[in-house]
DNA sequence: GAACATAGTTGACACTATCAACTATGTTCA
DNA sequence: TGAACATAGTTGATAGTGTCAACTATGTTC
């Protein structure tokens, strides 16, 4: 087990992240996807959101993020208006549902990471964050 | 940037990753998903193989390995004999063609792990490796 | 030899990721 | 001003990932 290589070693974390991630999001009774749920929640982080806006900040697609925001948009958790600055496109919000499940949304990934992280000390947690943080390169 | 949770770190990681990966065995011209390379990979490095032995080895579904095996013999890098153990099951073996894809692959393992970290000295490396392996809880 | 367990296969489905084509709107500049 | 170009968003297509359930064939237990 210690023998392995980088790349096994992500692949594990990956999978381990993202069981935990669905396994948490399931308990709070969310029926929402991963990619769902980090496109709310990246209404919430930026001051204003477009569809585009969103894409770059996720790093994803923006196809994929146009079907999240259908999907959202269906299930009433954001409100979508014309934006006055360019009528391309619109800008996004939370609507008073949405805010109640971004809630619930942080306890899941609380939970989450404190499953990953519970062998670990806080200056390890800061060490992996760091490093992590040195690894990534800008794509796309 | 540097205000990312261990969620989002973790995320963009993942992302990284297996970007880099996929266009490091783009370059070397291997037409095989990821799935697929890393089944290859555990047939060299597990004494003996059969579906279920690289199932667990790579904590995935045993169909999904169906599948990936049935397309590495399409390909004829890997070779199946029947278990005279048991008859249930068979005996994966890589064939020439499949040791040199390895070595191809390994090029390219080597090349994404390289864009990754290189960042990163030996030791925040090693550190990052250990910190991830004490992240990797038991699934499935 | 009946009852149960296990290995592998297949079908179905949801999610992720990517690319290309398309529309509508905005911008530039001769 | 209007032609040429750029950008925002949508839609369709396709490949890959991950999971579950049903099924066949073989093995094990008692």
């Amino acid at each position: 087990m210690s023998a392995l290589s980088l790349s096994d070693t992500l692949h594990r974390l990956m999978h381990c992240y993202t069981y935990l991630l669905r396994e948490g999001v399931r308990r709070q009774g969310i029926a929402l996807s991963i990619t769902q749920i980090r496109t709310l929640k990246s209404i919430r982080s930026l001051p204003s959101s477009t569809t585009q806006i969103i894409a770059d900040h996720l790093k994803r697609d923006k196809a994929q993020i146009t079907r999240a925001l259908n999907a959202l948009l269906n299930e009433k958790l954001i409100d979508k208006t014309i934006n006055p600055q360019d009528q391309r496109s619109a800008l996004l919000t939370l609507t008073e549902a949405g805010q109640q499940i971004i809630s619930q949304l942080e306890t899941a990934e609380a939970w989450a990471a404190d499953m990953l992280t519970q062998d670990l000390d806080d200056e390890q947690l800061a060490l992996f964050l760091d490093i992590s943080k040195q690894m990534l390169i800008p794509i796309r």
